[in-house]
DNA sequence: CTACGGCCTACACCCCTGTATAGTAAAGGT
DNA sequence: ACCTTTACTATACAGGGGTGTAGGCCGTAG
């Protein structure tokens, strides 16, 4: 369920994304009224209010079927490089947008990292692709994540163990880093995917 | 420009395709008109309904604005598998879709095909990755191309010899294939891009 | 020559649709 | 208790907007 609304206003906009896929164009707040069982189109009307007050939908006052859903701009965002000391993951801060339905990828926020260099060949991963990553600060022994190091972005295998937390490249040149308890290591994706452009 | 539209036509269509892109909802009658200098908003219905005709829009009669551009559904088709003896790359064969804009990979007819085996490891490409391919038939020396050898779809490297046509693949415990002049040699697509979900 | 399709003006009908006004009712929060 | 928020009913108005009718101009295929 998405964040700061109620069940009710939830179901609206899912309504009418479904309406908007399905049909190509955006419901009246009639036909919302009648999907619901509303027997005013007031009702509908109000949580479509609602909905553009907290900036889930917008439309054109008084004109018919100018409802867009918002923020269902079904791509994600291509972090080329994060700003030293504050790597905020903000969507505003994307240079460039993929224009991929995230949910191919599962469930979940996803941005987008280009590789640099080729420390993650051994997972077939090779300098410019697109890495997708699921924002998460959490990761499972094994998987492959995102991680800011003294304010660089590096894309590795997460693997814990006794001493602290292991980098491993997959790339045998590489040397694998070794981040001991104390000190700072931040987790910023897991890898979920992968586009390349040839 | 779109075949079997006059330039007028054309025109209008791309004007709604990119109203309905900017804003999200599909103009009306009268903004086309109104957009082309027409007095009367008839001289854009006329067009509009010829489009229709020509199925390259839909529309609700009597309803505003409920106007979708047909065939914009920006996805790329996955053809699993291929039947045998009948290589239809028919958009309707596809038993999945890849939702993403296939300009991202440059202009043309893409396709994807799931790759099985590791016969392109080298190229950084294995078991389970879309590959994605533009449709043409003809292909360029060293480019990775889906071919049609006997019944089966193949991923290889196109290398044309003055024995007949290479196909190499970049593992090298894969033996590589010599195919005369003679033989049959179709050409399905040449490789744009790659997929991985991980 | 003529029929036809593409392209356009002018006018008008009238349903669809957003929205305002006026209430009712339940659930919390303070 | 009081007030705000959520969630709805009922009714009505104004104008947006699809579409029909009537007609004109032009180029091209038959």
């Amino acid at each position: 369920m998405t964040k700061g609304l109620t069940d009710r206003q939830n179901q609206v906009l899912q309504f009418i994304q479904e309406f908007q896929a399905e049909r190509g164009y955006a419901p009246t707040v009639r036909e919302v009224a009648a999907r619901f069982g509303f027997r005013s189109p007031r009702a509908a009307h109000d949580h479509m209010k609602a909905l553009q007050k907290k900036g889930f939908l917008s439309s054109v006052p008084g004109l018919p079927r100018t409802l867009a859903v918002l923020g269902s701009r079904r791509n994600i965002p291509i972090l080329g490089r994060i700003a030293a000391g504050a790597p905020i993951l903000a969507v505003e801060e994307a240079d460039e947008f993929l224009d991929l339905e995230p949910s191919f990828f599962g469930s979940g926020r996803f941005f987008a990292l280009k590789v640099n260099g080729d420390s993650m060949v051994g997972d077939h991963i090779q300098e410019g692709d697109l890495v997708i990553l699921k924002a998460q600060e959490q990761a499972r022994a094994g998987e492959v994540v995102a991680v800011l190091l003294e304010d660089e972005v590096t894309l590795k295998h997460f693997h814990p163990t006794s001493q602290g937390v292991e980098l491993r490249a997959s790339n045998p040149k590489i040397r694998t880093i070794l981040v001991r308890p104390g000190e700072e290591l931040r987790i910023l994706g897991v890898m979920s995917g992968l586009v390349r452009k040839v």
